[in-house]
DNA sequence: GCGATCAGGT
DNA sequence: CACACCTGATCGC
């Protein structure tokens, strides 16, 4: 819950998402999104006074937002302040005091911020610096780089303060599905449960909240089904939305609330009232979106938890995780940083300690003007509103814009990238090899995190101590070479993976990703089984076989990993990892410096980052949603890898279905050896009297020739 | 009667 | 675990 009380340091005479107390005397207003949580006092007598008796009073916001509250009668009498900006639009806004008349400008640029449809974060430009206020986000890594607005030429912009959604800033929410992973697994489970019959339908278990809109729209558009809602109306002006939903209750997929919800399910009823069709009465799922985490050590994947008879639960967030936050405020490397909530459990302090060395005030406190502009960098030049779901979070109504763009995997990154690379290096890391720093340096530094988290992480289930050491790192990387930006205070700013995601050329394309991987499941998801296999294991009993039906189903969209070996699905996880890892392993050491098992995991890589997100659609559901069953196979094999010692070893053990991994970790940790380093090509031995010579000439301080001698190690 | 706040529930 | 609500009780105007 935010606990922002409204205004900036910079720019006190602003109010953002807080209307009461002080925020009544504010010269303009600004509105995120429309969750009644940053609405407070919004509708409050006080401003609605203030209101009548001004013409100057503004509230500014996205379109969408607008659209949303104004549809809620109860915010009508806004109608005549509201000002909606454009999305990405540098606007200017004069501020004056109507009592001293006194008045300054200052320009607002609202950028998306994909936390539910209209939400936006904003950037303020004006006499007391650039501010940026994240309302509340959900980005994938990398996003931030790929904001064109929040760079100025090729770099980031520099901005003061940054005021941050801090709700799942705690290493235990080091990693949070992405939204991809998410909606993929959801859209397999109503896809394999709706398909069995008419009769059979599921009831989306949401929250009276805006945010589950683009898995209504892409559930409807996968399915070809509608969603009933109880209410529609906010729609009306957003087709792009409107077109999936529905108030006709006789449609498979439900959204639909009542008060008594629950009872109503457990009555076999959905809770617009209906219990049966033609006079057969329905069978009814319920799935349940809620926040699903997990730490460093992310062991499970499921995206899908089967928690009785007929319901289920699916990860689904609205907010940026741990790992997402500090990829973001990375690359924004602001001088200061101020939470906007205390993440339950925390303090203030806790927050601060995380976020404040990755900030420029944590180097010099004393001055907080530094100014390190060498290094901020950006990697994308272009927005690319990726994804349909950028569109509705956009704001855009009228976002038919940068779609065509999407569609295609077009292009252009992959020469950003390149430019990026060029850029200036910057102070911090700049001892860090070049090659690397993306995903190396910021390994290196989520690594650390990773490892204090672990423990809080929920510890557990399986005995697995051991294994996190290598496979935490592994899978680590996988997150930091997956497109991220990480960092832009330390070195290129990251996004390389990414662009391999939809790039055009040969060569990237089937290097570093799994990007592309993914999108080839996605061609051959449909066929894969799932349809058939699945659903017969579906079908009646309902009870039991359910279950088994996911995780089968699993199993037959992870096709891509099976050439390894039928068991390697068992453990999803570790499946993936050797996969890739195969895979990619050459590859990726154009990214990651060398270490090809870090690269490895890439395999949601591309996923996360794969912003383009070319569009919501199934990619291979892979690790997606893993039923409990595996969930039980895996921790086997955790404890098996327990008892091997290394990492390595567990890999090695899982993997001796899979051909070659194995081999390339062998290979791999043989030519690192230092005894194995072979001979300069032309290197001549010295012979005694040379070396005398040489000796000689040094003990005179003399300089020797670069001729390097090869005892010289 | 309305709003604000808190507790409790989903 | 949390979110973003909703309902209901209480208190004050």
């Amino acid at each position: 819950m935010s606990r922002f009380g409204g205004r900036l340091r910079e720019y006190p005479q602003l109010s953002i998402d807080r209307f009461d107390h002080d925020n009544l005397r504010a010269r303009a207003y600004f509105l995120s999104h429309c969750h009644k949580d940053h609405m407070k006092g919004l509708r409050a007598p006080a401003l609605r006074r203030r209101l009548q008796g001004s013409l100057k009073v503004k509230l500014y916001c996205s379109p969408v937002t607008k659209e949303l509250l104004l549809t809620n009668s109860k915010y009508k009498f806004w109608e005549n302040h509201v000002v909606a900006l454009e999305v990405e639009t540098p606007t200017q806004i004069s501020l004056v005091d109507e009592t001293t008349g006194e008045k300054e400008d200052i320009e607002v640029t609202l950028l998306p911020a994909g936390h539910c449809p209209g939400s936006v974060m904003f950037l303020f430009q004006g006499e007391n610096g650039t501010v940026l206020y994240t309302g509340d986000f959900r980005l994938a890594k990398g996003e931030a780089a790929r904001m064109e607005l929040l760079h100025s030429g090729t770099r980031v912009k520099d901005i003061q303060s940054v005021y941050l959604d801090t709700t799942f800033c705690d290493p235990k929410f080091y990693h949070i599905p992405s939204r991809e992973e998410c909606l993929n697994g959801i859209l397999e489970l109503v896809r394999s449960w709706t398909s069995l019959s008419r009769y059979h339908v599921v009831w989306l278990n949401c929250k009276a909240a805006y945010g589950y809109e683009y898995l209504f729209i892409n559930l409807s558009e996968e399915l070809g089904i509608k969603v009933h809602v109880n209410k529609l109306d906010m729609f009306k002006n957003m087709p792009e939305i409107l077109y999936h939903i529905t108030t006709d209750r006789y449609t498979q997929i439900h959204a639909c609330r009542h008060p008594k919800d629950d009872d109503c399910f457990r009555g076999n009823r959905l809770p617009c009232g209906i219990s049966c069709q033609n006079g057969t009465p329905l069978r009814v799922i319920s799935i349940k979106p809620s926040t699903m985490w997990f730490g460093e050590r992310i062991k499970k994947t499921n995206v899908i938890v089967r928690t009785g008879e007929s319901t289920y639960r699916a990860c689904f967030s609205f907010h940026s995780s741990y790992s997402e936050i500090k990829d973001f405020l990375s690359y924004i490397c602001p001088v200061n940083v101020y939470p906007n909530v205390l993440p339950v459990g925390g303090s203030e302090d806790k927050v601060v300690e995380i976020l404040q060395p990755l900030c420029r005030s944590y180097r010099r406190n004393a001055e907080p003007r530094y100014k390190p502009l060498g290094t901020l960098r950006r990697a994308c030049k272009r927005t690319l509103s990726d994804t349909d779901e950028d569109e509705l979070f956009d704001t855009e109504l009228t976002s038919t814009r940068l779609k065509a763009a999407k569609c295609q995997g077009e292009e252009s990154k992959p020469s950003k990238t390149a430019q990026c690379e060029s850029a200036g290096r910057n102070t911090k890391e700049s001892t860090e090899s070049y090659t690397a720093n993306t995903a190396y340096t910021s390994l290196k530094v989520d690594f650390v995190d990773c490892e204090e988290s672990n423990d809080d992480d929920d510890d557990d289930d399986d005995g697995d101590k051991e294994e996190d050491s290598e496979k935490n790192r592994a899978q680590v990387l996988s997150h930091e070479a997956d497109g991220s930006s990480t960092a832009n205070c330390n070195g290129t700013p990251g996004n390389q993976p990414e662009p391999s995601a939809d790039i055009p050329r040969w060569d990237m394309f089937f290097k570093c990703n799994k990007g592309d991987e993914s999108s080839e499941n996605e061609d051959n998801f449909p066929s894969s089984a799932d349809a058939g296999g699945s659903q017969s294991l579906f079908s009646d009993s309902d009870g039991v076989s359910d279950s088994t039906h996911i995780s089968s189903q699993n199993s037959s969209q992870s096709t891509h990993i099976s050439e390894q070996g039928s068991q390697g699905w068992d453990s999803q996880t570790d499946t993936v990892l050797i996969t890739s890892q195969e895979r990619s392993a050459a590859d990726f050491s154009c990214f990651a410096r060398g270490g090809s098992r870090t690269a490895v995991l890439s395999h949601e890589a591309p996923k996360d980052s794969q912003a383009d997100n070319s569009r919501w659609k199934p990619l291979g559901q892979n690790q997606s949603c893993a039923p409990d069953v595996i969930c039980d196979l895996k921790s086997e094999d955790c404890e098996k890898g327990a008892d091997a010692g290394t990492a390595q070893d567990l890999l090695v053990e899982i993997g001796d279905s899979s051909r070659t991994p194995d081999l390339e970790l062998k290979r791999d940790s043989q030519s690192s050896s230092d005894f194995e380093i072979p001979l300069t090509p032309d290197a001549e031995i010295p012979q005694r009297e040379k070396l005398y010579y040489l000796y000689r000439k040094l003990a005179a301080g003399e300089s020797i020739m670069r001729k390097n001698s090869p005892e010289k190690r």
